[in-house]
DNA sequence: ATGTTC
């Protein structure tokens, strides 16, 4: 694969113009000579596939976690102008606003005491798995407020600290939600998952800081050597799927209406102008909010459970920050030397704006803000810092985790779960999760390793490493 | 990712 791109900076390779017919702009993929090896010739495809839609800006960008995806490839990165271009569903993804935040703790590991224990009660606070659902109730009117304002839905209900919401990017919702998009079928799942944890990678981590990279930004983001911090990853559960299944539908038939040509129909879309397109723009921003609502709700959970296990007040564990890494969001970019408002898709790729930016809250201003990349089960996760080379590259984004290296099918027939946890304990890594199967289909092995991805994005500077950290224990869907 | 195939 790598003979088809040619090198246009460190780990910066540029897929050109005609690889398939009808681009508007070459690919650009930020990539190591060791990651090109599985390289999959679909998610190449998507790229460029990607750099065939209306109205994209610069370059069709693919992160170093770049893999197969559903229309863009996860890891996916476009940008679109106002007048000209579109939006489509197949760059956000089925899990939109699916994140990560990072919180911390004044604990060491020695005063976890028993990691069973805790993990044990995490597990028991927290419902996880394939639809479950949450013993938290929420009313239809209820769930109109939480669509329209996120976090700050949660936080005015009691669920968290004034500070959490700038703490999040957006602020914690987008001004743009327009619940009245969401469809009654989209709404009877969400009512009940509120709080919920959900499947697949999804996770509560407990975690150590391991390692400390740059001092000044750690201690600006509130992250010490040798403490603990715990790391949720999750989205907008059945809600935002059903929020996509709905508006594909439509976008397909919108597609046609403006005579829209794509080399795949998984890239259905609008313009970014129609009623078509706006319309999905509200109901996806809705779910990013059902999103953010429901990590800041699981954030209360364990804020509640640390301070009656561990005698410490929800302040003294901050957020550090909560990322999206599956959204469309205007933002306003440097083009050519002049500021354009442009309609940004991340798939699987996470935002990494840089110092100085107006969306970031008054302490991240000289550091940028933080970036959370989790890893695998099992293996470290990252907290970096955005920079001003991302906003000059990549529209201010970078890379989102660790891609699979096996599908959830093989995964299930090469270990089995008791098996991937009995080795995790070796290692002081205490694993819960409802199956064997989802525990087997996680395991470290069926996924590359996080180091090689955060090396390629720290060494071609869309992002700094500020920390890393060790799972302690976890609890999965 | 997902009431794991309306």
């Amino acid at each position: 694969m790598q003979k088809l791109f040619s090198s246009v900076g460190r780990h910066e390779w540029d897929l050109p113009l005609g690889y398939i017919p009808d681009m508007r702009v070459s690919g650009r993929l930020f990539l190591s000579d060791s990651l090109f090896e599985s390289l999959e010739e679909g998610a190449v495809r998507q790229l460029a596939n990607v750099a065939t839609l209306p109205g994209i800006i610069g370059h069709s960008f693919g992160m170093p976690d770049i893999h197969w995806g559903y229309g863009f490839p996860i890891g996916g990165v476009a940008a679109f102008s106002e007048e000209e271009g579109i939006i489509s569903p197949g760059g956000v993804g089925f899990d939109i606003n699916c994140g990560v935040r990072m919180i911390t703790t004044p604990l060491s590991v020695s005063d976890l005491g028993s990691r069973e224990d805790i993990i044990g009660r995490l597990y028991q606070q927290v419902p996880t798995g394939v639809g479950s659902k949450s013993a938290f109730r929420l009313s239809a009117s209820a769930l109109d407020d939480l669509l329209a304002l996120g976090s700050k839905w949660a936080v005015s209900e009691g669920y968290g600290l004034p500070e959490d919401c700038i703490r999040c990017e957006e602020g914690g919702y987008m001004k743009e939600a327009a619940p009245e998009n969401v469809s009654e079928k989209a709404r009877k799942r969400g009512i009940p998952q509120c709080g919920t944890l959900g499947s697949g990678n999804h996770f509560l981590e407990l975690q150590v800081v391991s390692e400390i990279r740059d001092h000044e930004a750690a201690k600006t983001f509130g992250v010490k050597e040798g403490n603990v911090c715990c790391m949720i990853h999750c989205g907008s559960r059945g809600l935002g799927h059903q929020v996509c299944t709905d508006h594909l539908k439509t976008l397909e038939k919108a597609t046609k209406k403006y005579g829209i040509t794509l080399p795949d129909r998984q890239l259905s879309c609008a313009p970014l102008t129609s009623p078509e397109g706006e319309s999905y723009f509200g109901a996806m921003a809705a779910a990013a909010n059902y999103a953010w609502a429901n990590r800041q709700i699981i954030t209360h959970q364990v804020r509640t459970l640390f301070e009656s296990a561990f005698g410490i007040s929800p302040s003294e564990m901050p957020l550090v920050y909560d990322v999206a890494h599956n959204v469309a969001k205007w933002e306003m970019h440097t083009i050519d030397g002049s500021d354009k408002r442009v309609c940004v898709h991340r798939k699987g790729a996470t935002r990494a704006f840089g110092p100085g930016r107006p969306e970031l809250p008054e302490i991240y201003q000289r550091t940028g803000q933080p970036v959370i990349i989790p890893g695998s089960m099992g293996t470290a996760s990252y907290l970096l810092a955005g920079t001003e080379t991302a906003m000059e590259k990549t529209f201010g984004s970078t890379c989102h985790g660790a891609g699979r290296v096996s599908s959830r099918k093989e995964a299930k027939k090469a270990v089995r779960g008791a098996a991937v946890s009995a080795d995790l304990k070796k290692q002081g890594i205490i694993v819960r999760a409802p199956s064997g199967d989802a525990i087997a289909e996680e395991a470290p092995e069926m996924y590359k390793s996080s180091d090689e991805v955060i090396r390629v994005v720290h060494e071609a500077g869309l992002s700094r490493i500020v920390a890393r950290m060790m799972p302690l224990g976890v609890i999965k869907g």
